[in-house]
DNA sequence: ACCCCCCGAATTTTT
DNA sequence: TTCGGGGGGT
């Protein structure tokens, strides 16, 4: 397939894990190379057929990553290729740099030559580049951010007086998103989908942002990917180009690429088709970003006699863990089906725990983090994990109040914040003049008496020249068109920035950016604002300024803010990790904590209402993915009452939970949790680990031993009506009359004085508690 | 030009 | 509840 006839030379050097091997001559077996030993034969399989289309099936923890590399490093070795020939594509910059660090080891010492090796964004980014101006851009184009987008859509909003609050600008830059993933410009817009937004002014819309872009010299995230097609279907001489470069096509996490990278990618497949794809259809859950499970689905077609190979033996988890995941994915109609497997001893089976509310599920799961440390467990080692991001402020403080380190992936971004994105708009006009998002942002910040008026008149003359706002600043400084005092303002902003424009030529960027943030006299603005928040956006300021230290160049710095958002937490110390589901993808723990599995929540209601069986079966793949993340024990817990927007919803347990195999399932829920009296205040008594031993713990364990039986997991009495879950009170429940006397594990004895269904008033030594009366026996 | 109050909306998120 | 945006007031 490949002929490369010249030696591609081993700029890899000849360390002492990879040997290179000379081609195979004859029919002599060669002994293995020592970095495919240990692998299973289906891993050898995948990282051996190295030409033609292959399509690896990875099930989670099969060692997808392990295999990924040591492919990598088997084609250097066999010296199929350069470095430089391969383009290897990962979703984030974690998978890319991870996928980096690894090679280095396999193949000892840094990757040198392995510049395709990226995110997809990134490679269309230094692609895109090399050949701005067949897509009428210049090589430094701005890569605009979703913030930028939404802002510059609200200009063509406003200017083409359509009511915003009827059609967001949001929404439409979620509909330009979405045709861009598809792989759309303004002109192929279905009609259909035009009328979306604004009675079909949207496509229109859309074309006036794209060539707005243009004007600015700026792309989003989506054109990185979509220009680059477009420069490859313009330009077949530039197509062949890359066909012919790349040699070798590696790409990791098939499951989530969209049409546009779809099509991106067979384009240069089109070449050598020697493209190995990376996936597992049972992880996809970007579907609401435009990834199409499809893409996997049909491979086999798009490559016709592509290899398939799939990974099934598990290295993760305990049979439990893996049981339990691979029952719940079951239920998903629409999958290629895999069985993983593992030679792992048996593990403890999967705790549901169903708590009062949000307030006791942390109280909980902080309980069990502190109980596994104290064993001796690594913090490190344990993770929470919730479906939205909104669980996490309740968790945090309970972590915070019983003082156990903890780290946040995800959430507010560091270059999201205020100050941040002020001083990179400084320079990113140092560095593109004709960046109008980033000038507008700042040039009355700090004030310098450009007001609105002015802004709208350089915005009218930009409009009318079809040029930036710089460039419009620039005229209008000469001409009559503004007030001496505006003018002069104007002339002094735009002084500053050919001043700082010259010195960024010699200065390294942290200096530049010390001396702009100074003399724009953006740092002496929170020197004076008295607010509390001022004194930590200087903080934040610094922190800016030093981790532009980190990059050469100014151009290199912006490229990484741009496409790099998440910043890499160096985790010192032994800390518990909280993250939101999505976030969590790839990774792994030994203990994984799962609070939060409640209808409407985890399935999340509105995935459900916008994308019906997809979206569901999407939210049970986010399940399937949070389950495999632990090594060794996975606790899920619901609630039966969760405060969310403001107000108190009454919950029933996640569909997902009846869904789990019972047999590696272990209940401890608290009976009577969904008992009438919906939203009333209710102190509930909850279980601790005191309690184990008590009579009421015993009784629960009866209760639900004889529940197992006919309806596996399940509170009360679970019923499936219409689609819908109707849990009952649990009817085998003792029942209490006022004057009894009860003991409670936690409270002691006391005297009843109300009763109400199960829920029991009752005076104990410490005052009168409401508790539920499977939790206390006659005293 | 700035500040404050009220209203409405409210995943997931990488790039 | 909390955040952000817009409108109105100073």
């Amino acid at each position: 397939m490949t002929d490369n006839t010249e030696d591609p030379l081993g700029d890899i050097a000849e360390s002492e894990t990879v040997r290179p091997v000379k081609q195979a001559t004859g029919n002599i077996p060669q002994a293995a190379p020592p970095y495919l030993r240990g692998l299973n034969p289906m891993q050898r399989e995948a990282v051996e057929a190295l030409d033609g289309p292959v399509l690896v099936l990875a099930g989670a923890g099969t060692g997808k990553t392990r295999v990924l590399t040591t492919r990598l490093g088997h084609l250097l070795a066999r010296r199929k290729a350069y470095p430089g020939q391969i383009l290897a594509v990962t979703f984030t910059n974690k998978a890319a740099r991870e996928m980096k660090e690894r090679i280095g080891q396999l193949i000892g010492g840094v990757v040198e030559g392995m510049q395709w090796l990226g995110t997809f964004h990134s490679i269309g980014a230094m692609i895109l580049r090399r050949h701005a101006e067949l897509v009428g851009l210049r090589s430094n184009f701005t890569i605009l951010d979703t913030d930028d987008q939404i802002r510059l859509l609200k200009q063509l909003i406003e200017i083409e007086g359509i009511d915003d609050k009827k059609y967001p600008a949001r929404l439409l830059a979620g509909l330009i998103d979405k045709w861009k993933n598809k792989g759309l410009t303004p002109d192929k817009v279905p009609a259909g989908d035009a009328f979306a937004y604004a009675e079909g002014k949207g496509t229109e819309l859309y074309r006036q942002y794209q060539e707005r872009l243009k004007v600015l010299n700026a792309a989003d995230f989506g054109d990185l990917l979509l220009e680059n097609l477009r420069l490859f279907q313009e330009n077949p001489d530039v197509l062949k180009s890359y066909q012919e470069r790349f040699q070798y096509m590696l790409v990791d996490e098939y499951q989530d690429t969209n049409v546009a990278q779809y099509l991106w990618l067979r384009l240069l497949a089109q070449g050598t088709k020697n493209i190995c794809c990376v996936g597992d259809d049972d992880q996809s859950i970007y579907g609401w970003r435009g990834a199409e499970v499809d893409n996997i689905l049909k491979f086999e077609k798009d490559f016709p006699g592509a290899k398939v190979v799939r990974l099934e033996q598990n290295y993760r988890s305990t049979p439990h863990i893996l049981a339990a995941a691979s029952g719940l994915i079951s239920a998903n109609e629409t999958r290629l089906g895999k069985t993983l497997w593992t030679e792992a001893k048996e593990g403890e089976p999967i705790r549901v725990t169903g708590v009062w509310d949000g307030e006791e599920e942390a109280r909980t799961v902080c309980d069990e983090i502190e109980a596994l440390h104290q064993k001796g467990s690594k913090l490190s080692e344990i993770a929470i994990l919730v479906r939205t991001s909104a669980q996490m402020r309740q968790l945090e403080e309970r972590l915070i109040t019983v003082a156990i380190p903890y780290q946040v992936f995800g959430g507010a971004r560091f270059f999201d914040r205020e100050e941040s994105r002020d001083a990179n708009a400084y320079l990113r006009v140092i560095a593109q003049q004709d960046d109008s998002l980033a000038f507008e942002r700042i040039i009355n910040k700090p004030s310098r008496k450009i007001g609105k008026t002015t802004v709208q008149t350089l915005h009218k003359l930009s409009r009318a020249e079809g040029c930036s706002l710089y460039a419009a600043a620039k005229s209008v400084v000469d001409s009559e068109e503004l007030k001496p005092a505006a003018r002069k303002a104007v002339a002094n902003v735009l002084g500053m920035f050919e001043r700082w424009r010259d010195q960024a030529k010699t200065l390294p960027p942290d200096e530049l950016a010390e001396i702009v943030l100074d003399e724009s006299g953006y740092t002496e603005m929170w020197q004076n604002d008295r607010s509390p928040k001022a004194p930590t956006k200087l903080d934040n300021l610094q922190e800016l300024v030093r981790s532009i230290g980190d990059h050469d160049t100014l151009q290199g710095y912006l490229e990484h803010i741009a496409l790099v958002t998440a910043i890499d937490k160096t985790s010192d110390g032994d800390q518990a990790s909280l993250m939101t589901l999505h976030s969590a993808k790839g990774l792994e723990f030994d203990y994984v904590f799962l609070p939060g599995w409640e209808e409407g929540l985890f399935p999340s209601q509105r995935t459900m209402d916008e994308s019906g069986l997809v979206g569901l079966e999407e939210e049970r793949r986010l399940a399937y993915v949070a389950i495999t993340r632990a090594r060794k024990r996975v606790w899920i817990s619901h609630v039966a009452n969760r405060f969310i927007n403001g107000s108190w919803l009454s919950a029933l347990p996640s569909r997902f939970i009846e869904e789990l195999p019972p047999e590696f399932v272990e209940l401890e829920a608290e009976q009577g949790l969904y008992g009438g009296m919906g939203g009333s205040s209710f102190e509930e008594a909850h279980i601790d680990n005191s309690s184990y031993d008590s009579p009421g713990w015993q009784r629960m364990q009866r209760n639900k031993a004889t529940q197992a039986g006919n309806k596996g997991p399940g509170f009360g009495q679970v019923i499936d009506d219409v689609g819908k879950l109707i849990v009952t009170n649990d009817p085998g429940a003792a029942t209490y009359a006022v004057g009894d006397n009860v003991r409670h594990p936690k409270f002691g004895t006391g005297v009843i004085s109300e009763v109400d269904g199960n829920k029991l008033l009752v005076e104990f030594e410490q005052g009168a508690k409401r508790v539920i009366s499977s939790f206390v026996e006659p005293a």
